[in-house]
DNA sequence: TATGAATGAGCTTTCATTCAT
DNA sequence: CATGAATGAAAGCTCATTCAT
């Protein structure tokens, strides 16, 4: 059990479940999936192995319930989007607010990003490339020329790039992201016109 | 042993080295680095674990032998951009190369693009990330506003992703990465403008 | 929670503890000691394993109490076997009875046929081996050749089999049971005669 | 590595497969086969449990190939059984070399005979139910009648049990083997005199 | 009369690596 | 140029059991 300096036992109130959640999180992201054990986990929490097992089935489970939790919003956006008319002020607005989700959880999107090959023979790989096939729907117009359909998903590859790997480009973090958000609009409404001519 | 039709052993005339690198990128590049086992790729090739022992120091050097042999062209195109006016016309070339050098070499980058929290941990992560830094030297004017940086780092990554993300786009596989090159020229030469208005 | 159709709770009414017995024999007999799990009796019953606690003080208490619930009737039968001469109609009426008592607890008797070494190592072990020894002492004259003593012990063995491995052989269940019956009082019959010459 | 009273290290020479088949089929028959670990096996042989896996490819596996050894001559005898008229003297000698295919293989027997559950659920369960059947289809005269049958079983059974459990009948251990082979053979006698009378 | 939360020990299995031959 | 045989470390997972509430 875990103790504290003054040598009293931490109370933990049925909030493990959570804590598993977060350190997995942070595991995964830092290091990828597999580099991950669930020891490492563990012991972070000061739990043993098993006490993961009481909360989570397997390995796989907490990523996905991490996963489940954390992409709701995205889930919602793209409900959204459906709805909408495919207009321009409609796609400009999608990408506005997946730019804002992915800030939003941000230590799962960039785990996505650099462990693809892992995610892929996931069970959350699938619902996540559905996800993907959703928001693109939404903001691609399917009469759209070729370049134009690829500016979209540049747009939302920009989007996820420019989470991570922007890290080494010097400037405010804050510019940075709203700058990056600015050429995903900016692709996007390309795209548009280059399909709708006013 | 791999044994022919005839009964004989099957020649191998000392390509071994090179039949070994041939399998681990293919495995490598679809099951990813961690879940391919040496086993695996010994079966594959037809011999035990030890005799990739024999080729190769460490699972590592693997790769990192792979690694460099896929990518010296991409190095000799950072030198010899280093050496170029940072013209637009440069700037073009080098996306051009570049895109016909992730072409040729598809799996390695398509390994490198889904692994990347593994690579990031390996020996040539540093590598890979000196020669993005490169390339992004060349292309990327220092004092370009900061949305025309981001511009053309977008070009690089709508390079990479249009490698793999693009297959459940339709259309010709051809048409599709020329429009993808189209769409990153096209960065490349709006950021240049932006920087210097004619 | 078991929760019936109209939403309330199942009554249990403080039969838990035979629950547990019933559904353990159950499990028990199908797969075996070691490979029920006390998390799949628990689930089943729809409790938790710590429920199970608080009626048994472990594992092995479950499978003893079940033991001793089912295997009282042969207990008696012994000790009425042994009040009674060691004549040939004793020993027809020890075999009759015995058939039918392991009729009765056939689930049992199959789980303590199927799983000898478990439990071999297990407190039952001892005790039910004193009670085939018992049997024995009643039906075996000791001073019969050995191969009329085997006949007796082959007699329970055929009864014993008889339960379980007939299940391929074709033919009616009642009429088998009657027929192992009859095999198993002729071998008595047979011993008894070859040590007593009319 | 194994350490000899005088401090030299044991050679080994390629039978380690072997003393594996041996010891495991030591330990399952004394243990059982869930409560034999193959860290123990690992240890009483002095090697790791990765060792184990680079001779079989799982606990299993070890299970099977001592069974497919030792049970080689028990398929034989079906095969020549198979061939000949079902005559009595046919059928005296397949019990009598039956008899003897138990004895050269006793552990194995033991094991199969004291953990019919695990083994139920193995590969090798359906093997041997395959080698029974095929056993009783030889002294079993399908128009027999049904007591006639079960006799036959009960030989097969006698046959069994005598190996085991006859150890806590006094008696010199050659002359019980014996007895319970006359009463085997009786039995099948019996069965076939009732079905072909004179 | 039970549950929620956890533990410690153990399991089977896999892996990269080594080395004498 | 390669194999056969093995190792040490670690992984994911399961189990019987405990105990405060």
């Amino acid at each position: 059990m875990s103790v504290t300096m003054d040598g009293t036992k931490q109370q933990r109130r049925g909030n493990t479940r959570q804590r598993i959640q977060d350190v997995a999180l942070e595991l995964f992201a830092e290091q990828g999936y597999e580099k991950t054990s669930l020891r490492e986990i563990a012991e972070r929490l000061d739990v043993t192995k098993a006490a993961l097992y009481y909360h989570f089935k397997t390995k796989e489970e907490i990523l996905v319930s991490v996963f489940e939790d954390l992409t709701r919003p995205i889930e919602d956006l793209i409900e959204w989007g459906k709805g909408q008319p495919h207009t321009l002020e409609t796609k400009q607005e999608i990408v506005r607010r997946y730019h804002q989700a992915l800030t939003d959880a941000e230590p799962l999107f960039r785990f996505m990003q650099e462990n693809q090959a892992t995610v892929r023979e996931l069970r959350i790989g699938d619902t996540f490339k559905d996800r993907m096939r959703g928001l693109r729907n939404i903001i691609i117009d399917p009469d759209a020329a070729l370049t134009d359909q690829i500016r979209c998903i540049s747009a939302l590859f920009t989007l996820h790039a420019g989470m991570f790997v922007m890290q080494d480009v010097e400037g405010d973090p804050q510019q940075k992201r709203e700058a990056v958000l600015e050429v995903a609009v900016d692709l996007v409404t390309q795209a548009h016109r280059g399909t709708h001519p006013a």
